[in-house]
DNA sequence: TGTACATCAGTGAACGCGCGTTCACTGATGTAC
DNA sequence: TGTACATCAGTGAACGCGCGTTCACTGATGTAC
């Protein structure tokens, strides 16, 4: 899991020395852990630094509560986010626009793969009003979103999707599509569905509705 | 609030006589109340009795845990979600096909604005492994989803469609950007886009999606 | 119509666990000279 | 290179609140005759 270079903080404001960012790590660390094996709704601070072996006091010296850590994880993700971009900003006109937009689901299953206890929350606290989580939710999207609407803006120009629809909405759909997807993937196996349908047809979806062709 | 008619059952099982089952309606109308307000991670079953104005024994008298009455009002959903297939079953091949779509669409929201605090979190228990509220999901969209299965079959069969597409998906699919476009909508809104641009938009990509045209 | 009894429904009050949170302290690392 | 001191990092142990849960009980409703 890659880190930004920024400096650290504590949850009093102070700047961190190395040794102390090696704890905050193994700290978020563990709530991921926890996070992805027993869900927010179990989610203790006790669990997580009896997880990383040291005492819950220690927690607070880097967070001024959970929300803090998972939003914290939430946007080591955004970080992750913004390489997906590269699959869409070259445009999906050529012969092969068909196999990247495959090449995209890709990435982004296993993008949402590696984050999805941590982005659940973060959608769910979104949803529910929270405002930092909304926030993180829409810097984290923002980019892919934008290099998207692109891809609509172009086709309405050249008169292959509607003027009709909005592509800031086209956009969010898509991504919704995709990551509400993922989880029913042992629902879809389960009735008989080979594993790449999901992906192909998924792909298929978003070539369509990006490109019009 | 549409209520089944089969008989209720207490936490232990027996049968509940009218005053009780108005007691239960209460207690579940009180649960949906305060998720809408507060979400998930705050419902208290004390809070709960509190709202009713009744004591935390009671709540035990008809459900052995909270999970058990969010499920409750997971099933009641269920119930209000089968009318929409009507907007499906008569097809879209007509020249009234998008006009349709834009009827479902506007009821889908409608609905999911009426549950959306409970669908939550059944989606989130769903997500996260929970069988009960897995089972509950699937039920739920079941008749949707075939509709929308029915129609793509129907398109890939008139060759408006491509065949490497896999109707369940598709339909899965269709129902997940719904869902989830829903709480962007002050987002979509503080961007600018007018409030119909989030239906209109919808409707399109639906109508495209499951119809090819 | 009235009375006795059975069943249904509701609850006050308490118990106890587990968790969040804090404080005063110890130990580790860095720095000045 | 060694020593003294400052700062950084970590924690044991306790406190207390709030919540889930239960029990023994009261009150309400229904029914038999």
């Amino acid at each position: 899991m890659p880190r930004t270079k920024k400096t650290i903080l504590g949850a009093d404001g102070r700047v961190l020395g190395s040794r102390a960012e090696t704890t905050r790590t193994r700290l978020l660390d563990a709530t991921s852990k926890l996070l992805a094996e027993a869900g927010v709704l179990e989610l203790r601070i006790v669990d997580i630094t009896r997880e990383v072996g040291s005492s819950p006091a220690t927690f607070y010296q880097y967070f001024i509560d959970v929300d803090a850590a998972i939003l914290a994880l939430a946007e080591q993700a955004t970080h992750d986010e913004a390489p997906l971009v590269s699959h869409l900003s070259t445009g999906w006109d050529g012969d092969d626009g068909l196999l990247r937009a495959e090449e995209f689901v890709d990435d982004y299953m296993r993008y949402w793969d590696d984050h999805s206890a941590v982005l659940r929350v973060r959608n769910l606290k979104a949803e529910e009003g929270n405002v930092a989580f909304r926030e993180a939710r829409s810097k984290a999207n923002l980019l892919v979103i934008q290099a998207m609407s692109t891809m609509v803006e172009q086709a309405q120009h050249d008169g292959r999707l509607p003027s009709t629809i909005h592509p800031f909405v086209t956009a969010t759909a898509m991504i919704a599509m995709i990551e509400r997807l993922l989880p029913y993937r042992t629902e879809i196996a389960r009735r008989g569905a080979p594993a790449e349908a999901l992906r192909d047809t998924l792909a298929i979806l978003l070539y369509r509705s990006l490109t019009g062709r």
